[in-house]
DNA sequence: TTGAAAGCGCTAACAA
DNA sequence: TTGTTAGCGCTTTCAA
């Protein structure tokens, strides 16, 4: 390129970023030839010598539960605003698991968020000492980790059915790799403390499988006048079941989700839900992160483990 | 690193890499002194000297509608197929139009494929020969052109209104700058080609905006019997406002939505809708970035346009 | 206003 | 099995 122009690699340099020290005159000649050669800079010696723009990576486990886009969109719209970029890396479909996410994204960035579960520790480990901040999986040993208060929020949601004079509950719960998760054990726990027996099911985590698993819930026990979902997608799934079993919600068996998700003001009856704020989540996250390159907050202190409450949101379906 | 363990680089590079010709003591030995000191190699250096893996930009308007969490999640699929990694950028909140998410992008990527309209032209020339795959933006003067053939899609819809005997039929579009839409102009002409008189609506693209326009419209004009809608996000919107106003879909009003997300099968009644193959439209822009950068497909050849078509999927409200 | 020299951190090729 | 040399493409510092 520099020869190309007939001038010095430096002129060239100063041309592209608008630097002074240049006549504009040879500014434009060098800008106009760069167009025409589609000559772009290259990003790696470019980063090489300058110290890179923080790329963060993002993992998710599937892009196609409104609940993480929505989680990813508040972390691309923090991490923007610092000046960082964000790489995503899906997978859900056929590309694996949460590992494979981060040997991809590990030689890519400076820092991952990501729900990564049992994986977590691994991940960190591949990390090095880039930080990694994990989602939902408190016992992971990574540097920042963020979870949730289960056991306050399936406290709301089984006062709430209770109060609605349920008396036949049940939860339904994803079915992440044949164990239970974590939110289906605080549920179990949270009921047995109250006295409150409980119907266990189980279905993958999609909207479909929720409706089929309770159309055949609904074939052998009809009894069922309350049920807790997983999430607000599966919610929506139960929500469909329920209608065509030609049950009323919420008079016949009320319904509670969990998540939050726009989705729930969409279906019919609307959803009463255990709600999270998305954006905070994501605002947490990054900070996180931030704070943990940074070294105002050290990895594995006090500071690096947050812990965040839903609020239960009440609106038709319970 | 190199001093710290006492070794040459090329050794900590053959540690690294898990290359062969060095011992295995010492490459453990350089591996955990790496693990204790935290080091990992700098993507940069490496990028420079090996020629990097791609890097595709993908530029989203609104992360928050399913439709593009849909639409990224296949791009990101086929992306990570072929060992690229991908950078995102939400332009919706506050970050501004999608010209400011390709001046963000550029310098990190080496393609781009993005929901750009008005801006393609300005994008493609801050890409350089960097291909830029543009969708729903036929005019556009980028690399490759994605669009949609609304005019046939339009015609289906209007059909299948016409044979379910509406007679008052509205086309609510989003109010996306002010302007209208490819697709609101393929709707009104079709429809005007048809001899059909069309009443046209208007708002923001969201569910909750198309439901208060809907509402709005209701108390003025009760008499439409048929409604085709923008986008599938805002068409559930719009069916809460018919029910909210006491009409019954189909029966008093029936309402065709457009993208034949997921989202549509969850809301009551369900959706009837122009779906389009979000994978297929996923594949179709990583495809043609690749053919791009090969060149197997010349920028703004023949080949570099594509027109997909939608489909008329029937459920219930329509 | 322009150019020359040095070096960012890594890896490929070659030598020991 | 290990080390040395050279160079990726750019920017910073200094000299012309």
């Amino acid at each position: 390129m520099a020869a190309a122009a007939g001038v010095s690699r430096q002129t060239v340099t100063r041309a592209m970023n608008d630097m002074p020290g240049i006549s504009a005159s040879t500014r434009e000649r060098v800008q106009q030839l760069a167009a025409e050669l589609g000559y772009s800079p290259s990003r790696f010696a470019k980063g090489l010598v300058q110290g890179a723009r923080t790329s963060l990576g993002l993992a998710i486990p599937d892009l196609t539960n409104p609940y993480f886009p929505a989680f990813a969109s508040s972390v691309v719209e923090e991490a923007t605003q610092r000046g960082w970029n964000v790489v995503v890396d899906d997978f859900g479909h056929g590309s694996g698991s949460g590992l494979d996410a981060v040997a991809r994204l590990g030689p890519q960035v400076d820092a991952l968020v990501g729900y990564l579960g049992a994986s977590s520790t691994e991940a960190q480990s591949i990390m090095g000492r880039r930080p990694v901040v994990v989602l939902d999986y408190p016992s992971g040993q990574a540097a920042g980790l963020i979870s949730f208060d289960y056991a306050y929020a399936a406290q709301l949601a089984l006062e709430r059915l209770m109060s609605a004079q349920c008396r036949r509950i049940a939860y339904l719960d994803a079915d992440l790799e044949g164990s239970a998760t974590t939110r289906g054990l605080a549920v179990a726990t949270t009921a047995a403390d109250a006295g409150i027996e409980l119907t266990l099911l189980q279905s993958a985590d999609s909207a479909s499988a929720a409706r089929e698993a309770i159309r055949s819930m609904l074939e052998h026990d009809g009894r069922i006048d309350g049920l807790l979902v997983f999430n607000d997608l599966m919610a929506a799934g139960a929500l469909k079941a329920l209608r065509d079993a030609g049950r009323r919600v919420p008079e016949d068996c009320a319904v509670i989700g969990m998540d939050g998700i726009p989705l729930g003001e969409l279906v019919t009856p609307e959803l009463t839900t255990l709600s999270l704020d998305l954006r905070a989540v994501g605002r947490a996250a990054v900070d996180l992160v931030d704070n943990l390159m940074s070294g105002r907050i050290q990895a594995g202190s006090r500071d690096s483990e947050l812990v965040l409450k839903h609020q239960l949101v009440l609106r038709q379906s319970a």
